[in-house]
DNA sequence: TGTATATTCAACTGACAGGTTGATTAACCC
DNA sequence: GGGTTAATCAACCTGTCAGTTGAATATACA
C-alpha cells in the first residue's frame, strides 16, 4: 500500500542523525568513515542510514577504490519543497487571497507578489 | 533521546494516511468520523493518527458537544518549508549569491546535531 | 432515566526501525 | 600471497508503529 515516494522522503528525514548526515553532504561529497565519525554510533549503523537515504533518493553512493563515495541528490528535496508548497496559503500572509487584494488596493508600489 | 520537534512533525508526514488528513482539514475543520470515513481502517485507528498529527503539532483539537472538531495548524508545515529551503540552493536554478549568502546566515539554527 | 452516538482508552499482534557485535567482501600496499 | 583498511552483510535485541477488537467515557435526545 505505501509505494508512494514521498513516504520514503519523508521518513529519511524524520531522523536527526539522517538531517546531519544531509547537512554534512550539502558542503560536499564524503565517504561513509568521514560520515561516521562525529557520531557516537557504529559504522555499521551509519552504513544502514545511508542505505535509507539512499532508497529515498537523498543520496547516490559511487564505488571509488575501497572508498565508497556518498554525495547528495537533491531531487527528492524539492518535491517535498513542492508538497508543503501546497499548504503556503494557511501560514503566509502573501498568498492570502483577501489580503492581497487589499494589499493592491493600498499599496501597490510595494507588491511582490507572485 | 531526541527531543527536536521537526522529527516529530517529518514523521507524522511520512503516513500517507495522515498527508490525506491533512490535505482534507486544508479544505476546513472536520470531526474524527468525518475524517475517517473515505478511509478502510477503524475509527480507532484514524484516531490514533490524529494523536501523532496533534502532537507533532500539525492540528489542534477542540470538543464541541460529543465531537471533537479538528483543524489544521500550518506552523509546523511553515517550520518544514524552511527547513527544506537550506538545499533549496542545490536544486534552483534561479538561486542568486544574495539569497545564498542570507540564507547562509539564517541556516545555523536548524539542528546539525545527533 | 435510558439509549444512541462520538470518541478515546486498553490490551494485543505483526512488522519494522535503529542499534549492537561478529563475520565477510573488496581493494590497496608491501 | 599476507596484512591493512573500507564498507557491507548477517543475526540478534529492543522499542515503536500501525492496525485490530472490546470496553469505557461523554454528550445529546426521547
Amino acid at each position: 500500500m505505501t509505494a508512494d515516494p514521498v513516504d520514503a522522503v519523508f521518513a529519511a528525514l524524520a531522523d536527526p542523525t539522517r538531517r546531519a548526515i544531509l547537512a554534512r553532504l550539502a558542503t560536499g561529497a564524503a565517504t561513509v568513515n568521514e560520515l561516521a565519525a562525529p557520531f557516537p554510533i557504529s559504522v555499521q549503523a551509519v552504513s544502514k542510514h545511508l542505505a535509507v537515504l539512499e532508497r529515498a533518493g537523498l543520496i547516490v553512493r559511487t564505488r571509488e577504490a575501497q572508498w565508497r563515495r556518498c554525495r547528495l541528490d537533491p531531487a527528492p528535496l524539492r518535491t517535498i519543497a513542492e508538497w508543503v508548497d501546497q499548504y503556503r496559503r494557511l501560514w503566509d500572509d502573501r498568498y492570502d487571497t483577501l489580503d492581497t487584494y487589499l494589499r493592491d488596493l493600498t499599496e501597490t508600489h510595494h507588491d511582490q507578489t507572485p
